[in-house]
DNA sequence: GCACGAAATGTTATAACGTTGCATATCGAA
DNA sequence: TTCGATATGCAACGTTATAACATTTCGTGC
């Protein structure tokens, strides 16, 4: 492992179970302060996103859902509870994947960068305040205002790249 | 417009009309360098693609190169082509568009940050290897290895800027 | 409580994007 | 010219996302 100096401007956050019930009660709250509705199916989609640990596609979310519900759901309602969720930060999709995941800095401008692992399909999100300066700065010479980004780094995460060397 | 000596280590081009020609003779050399069919389809796609100075979908290729043709084509030959040009470097996909662009800069290994308008749709290419470092040290840290990288950056470009700022 | 506009959800259909599987044709080298 | 490899034709299907309009629920002022 790195010394830790070189990840200090940076938070780290692995979608982990143990954060489902935080984010969810985040959420909540955020939304209460902002005087918007958490209704149950902008809950129940938030949830199955956080109980996956994993970017999860629309359609997936649906037959969770409609396994949930007892009754199926249509897509229209699982995009408009995603639009939603996007909106107040607490979801991100992932684009190279068509898929979703909770967002771990909602506070944040999601200039996040996500690690996406081939194999095992875990993300890791990070912050890295350096490259943000450094794509203002071309943003700058372009005379381009940048409003969305999207960075996705593909390839093998730890776990994966040690089970391989140790004979997969 | 910034100093000169703040772009020094990084290309940029715009996809311009004049380097259509160019973009085809440079993918003809580089197939036949590497014993590979540049055969007509996968020209004409290429073509397109540096024609229509902007990402385009592989449903409007088709719609274009049946057009061209004079007879229908199938999505797959299309999706075929595309995948062909990827796999060389000529081409590559923008994930937020479900869209495709020649690319600029088809030797090096496809570590290019996108600049793309929302408003005219005009993408811009840019190389620029202090951002990559920069992944490549987080990637470090997480010992994640990076295989692709995908860098989108959504905005609004100089010229539409200005016209904003000339009262639409 | 209730009336009313705003917000959210239900429902149906369809658009847009991408792939599978197998048949046929073309290319390139022995 | 024969044969394997590569490329294309073609039909059907799978996946992802949205449009358009009806209905329900929510929150507020009366």
């Amino acid at each position: 492992m790195a010394p830790v100096n070189t990840i200090l401007d940076r938070k780290l956050v692995f979608h982990s179970l143990g954060a489902v019930s935080e984010g969810l009660r985040m959420a909540e709250a955020t939304c209460q302060q902002r005087g918007l509705q958490f209704t149950e199916i902008r809950r129940s989609v938030l949830e199955c996103m956080w109980q996956s640990g994993q970017p999860i596609g629309a359609y997936e979310l649906l037959r969770m859902l409609g396994q949930k519900f007892g009754r199926p759901l249509s897509p229209p309602t699982v995009y408009r509870a995603l639009e939603f969720l996007q909106e107040q930060g607490f979801v991100t999709r992932i684009e190279t994947k068509n898929a979703f995941v909770p967002c771990a800095f909602p506070d944040r401008d999601h200039a996040c960068v996500f690690f996406i692992c081939d194999q095992c399909g875990n993300s890791f999100e990070v912050q890295n305040a350096k490259a943000e300066a450094l794509f203002e700065e071309d943003a700058g010479n372009l005379g381009f205002r940048i409003d969305k980004r999207v960075i996705e780094l593909q390839g093998a995460c730890a776990s994966c790249l040690s089970l391989e060397a140790t004979g997969n």
